[in-house]
RNA sequence: GGGCUCGUAGCUCAGCCAGGAUAGAGCGACGGCCUUCUAAGCCGUAGGUCGCGGGUUCAAAUCCCGCCGAGCCCGCCA
């Protein structure tokens, strides 16, 4: 709704001025919104920017719906809204559209976003966990933008890892009893220390590898990573994460794609053979070679993920992928590939990693923190949170209200913190249930709902003379559209998770100050919280997060 | 050594892409506010050479160059 204002500022600025402006939102106590285009003015005709702001001002004219007045203030040409009307429509608005509020135009355009794509080999652990987290979520607000979006998660049920696991579970077999992906990982971790320690058991490795690219193994091999994915499903389940589809790296080796794409790349001038078949980059800045085939015959993770990324650019105009910042090299040796190939290369996000204060995180030794066992702690904590503020609860409301915040308030944590920001991973801080959180936001969320749920919101509401505290609130969640524009077109999620953390300082002040029920302003207030209520929602659904009408 | 990313208050971060009017939050510290819609809240005080040095500009945390510091990558692993 605010970019309404923003238009109707727009262009009555147009008809008076001929060079490009910028419209900013001033801090402090001037207008709503205010441009510096006197400044530019200014210097091209050599005069004193306020005269130029105040001849502006005296050509702008017009019956204007929103824009209340316009202000020269030291050469910013200030506009102030017409809260009244504004707010008016915004809480129609809002409550006719309701989860629609901020919804984009259908695009027409097929986005694929691969993300988690986590080695079947073992559980999920904290490193994924942001994969997951931002491209889950990143889905939902381009889905919410306008775009046709289907989500993909690649297993990677080929190469080395996965014959050191097949061997894995033909030693020591899987666990019973456990959760199938942590069984797995114990035949896993287990193969890697022999393999550390005795060499026949490399050569082994190697000939599972041979034996499955050529189609020997398959139904032993898949079986194994189906089972683990069947606990990796699980987990993200748990977090509310969903993938439309699940694609299996060993598929393009079985259907002929690899070979197939083998072939073309054989007959471009970047191809070239040794023991191995690789490609040369250096056109394209990159000094390392491309391996594309190892001498033995076998293909490598990243031939296989060309095939993918040329099914997927055949498929959807806009191919978009989640990696780690390790993945990076890979990331620019694909897009030259893919130039090459004349397919569509893809976006990719990048992240920075996730470490534990004692070091990097592998899998192959068993140093990381499962995805299953954070969860369950922070349910715990928030558990305990929980118990002690609100001794009023019975057991079972406060083990729901735990589990949905525990969840949400680790999903919240990594969602707003900007990727390319390394984390090192601290119980303490992902586990604040005070303040500033996701906690802070839900308690905004169940205040709200507490109050509406003494009174109804009347369908009819006269708005007058509001205060400061009821055109911070009206402005902040006007602006859902327009952040959800911004948070889609950069592809971040950070912004969105921001934007809900600002709805919620704005309302608990709001709350300090202000009563709603059994006020003057009732009607019109009920009416405001109600439409706050729903840009929450909104923006919690982007986020993957359930709000809580209780905490 | 080369490539990429980050460096904003004691700590954790937003703002940088699309340069503008006194650089924003939270934690921590100190001081206030519960007979009224949940105090998981609100208000106030203290705390900043926006890593350092140049440049562009009327204007730089924001753009450009150099340097310093941290991280990641540079495998016939994925």
């Amino acid at each position: 709704m605010f970019e309404k204002f923003e238009e109707e500022v727009r262009n009555c600025l147009k008809n008076v001025v001929s060079i490009d402006f910028k419209l900013e939102e001033p801090k402090g106590k001037y207008g709503d919104l205010a441009t510096n285009i006197a400044f530019k003015l200014a210097k091209m005709y050599k005069k004193n920017p306020i005269e130029i702001a105040d001849e502006i001002i005296s050509k702008i004219k017009g019956d204007f719906r929103y824009i209340s007045d316009i202000k020269n203030i030291n050469g910013y040409i200030n506009f102030y809204l017409n809260y009244e009307v504004f707010s008016k429509d915004l809480i129609l608005k809002v409550k006719k559209e309701g989860n629609n509020f901020g919804r984009g135009e259908r695009k027409g355009k097929r986005v694929v976003i691969e993300h988690t794509s986590a080695n079947p080999d073992g559980p999920l652990h904290i490193g994924h966990l942001r994969n997951a987290i931002i491209g889950d979520s990143l889905a939902r607000i381009l889905r919410f933008y306008g775009y046709d979006v289907e989500t993909q998660y690649y297993v990677n049920d080929m190469g080395k890892q996965i014959a050191i696991l097949a061997l894995g579970v033909r030693l020591f077999g899987i666990k019973e009893g456990v959760k199938k992906d942590h069984a797995i990982v114990e035949a896993y971790i287990k193969a890697n220390e022999l393999l550390e320690k005795d060499n026949k058991y490399v050569e082994e490795v190697r000939r599972i590898m041979l034996e499955y690219e050529s189609g020997k193994n398959k139904e032993e091999i898949r079986r194994i990573v189906d089972l683990c994915l069947e606990g990796i499903r699980e987990t993200l389940k748990r977090l509310n994460i969903k993938h439309d589809k699940f694609i299996y790296e060993s598929d393009f080796v079985y259907n002929g794609d690899v070979d197939r794409i083998l072939n073309i790349l054989k007959n471009t001038k970047y191809y070239k053979e040794n023991d191995t078949c690789y490609l040369d980059l250096k056109d394209f800045g990159i000094d390392k070679e491309l391996v594309l085939k190892r001498s033995d015959g076998t293909t490598l993770y990243t031939t296989r993920d060309i095939a993918y990324h040329v099914y997927k650019s055949k498929n959807f105009d806009i191919v978009i992928d989640i990696f780690g910042s390790d993945h990076k090299l890979a990331a620019k040796q694909l897009e030259a590939v893919l130039k090459i190939l004349n397919e569509k290369v893809p976006e990719f996000i990048i992240y920075e990693f996730i470490t534990l204060p004692e070091g990097k995180i592998s899998t192959r030794k068993g140093r990381y923190i499962a995805v299953d066992d954070l969860i369950n702690e922070c349910i715990k904590r928030a558990y305990e949170e929980v118990s002690k503020r609100r001794k009023d609860l019975d057991e079972n409301k406060r083990r729901e209200i735990a589990e949905k915040l525990g969840i949400g308030s680790l999903k919240y944590y990594i969602a707003r913190t900007s990727p390319e920001r390394k984390i090192v991973f601290n119980w303490g801080e992902v586990l604040n249930f005070e303040r500033n959180s996701l906690p802070y936001i839900q308690y905004a969320y169940a205040r709200i709902c507490r109050i509406l749920e003494k009174a109804n919101v009347p369908e009819n509401f006269g708005v007058k003379d509001l205060n400061e505290n009821e055109k911070s609130l009206v402005k902040i969640i006007s602006k859902f559209p327009k952040v959800v524009k911004e948070s889609a077109e950069n592809r971040n999620v950070h912004t969105i998770a921001n934007y809900l953390l600002e709805i919620a300082d704005v309302f608990h002040r709001f709350y300090n100050s202000e009563r709603v029920l059994g006020s003057e302003k009732e009607d019109f207030r009920l009416n405001l919280i109600y439409a706050t209520k729903i840009v929450m929602e909104n923006c919690m659904n982007l986020l993957g997060i359930e709000p809580l009408e209780m905490l």
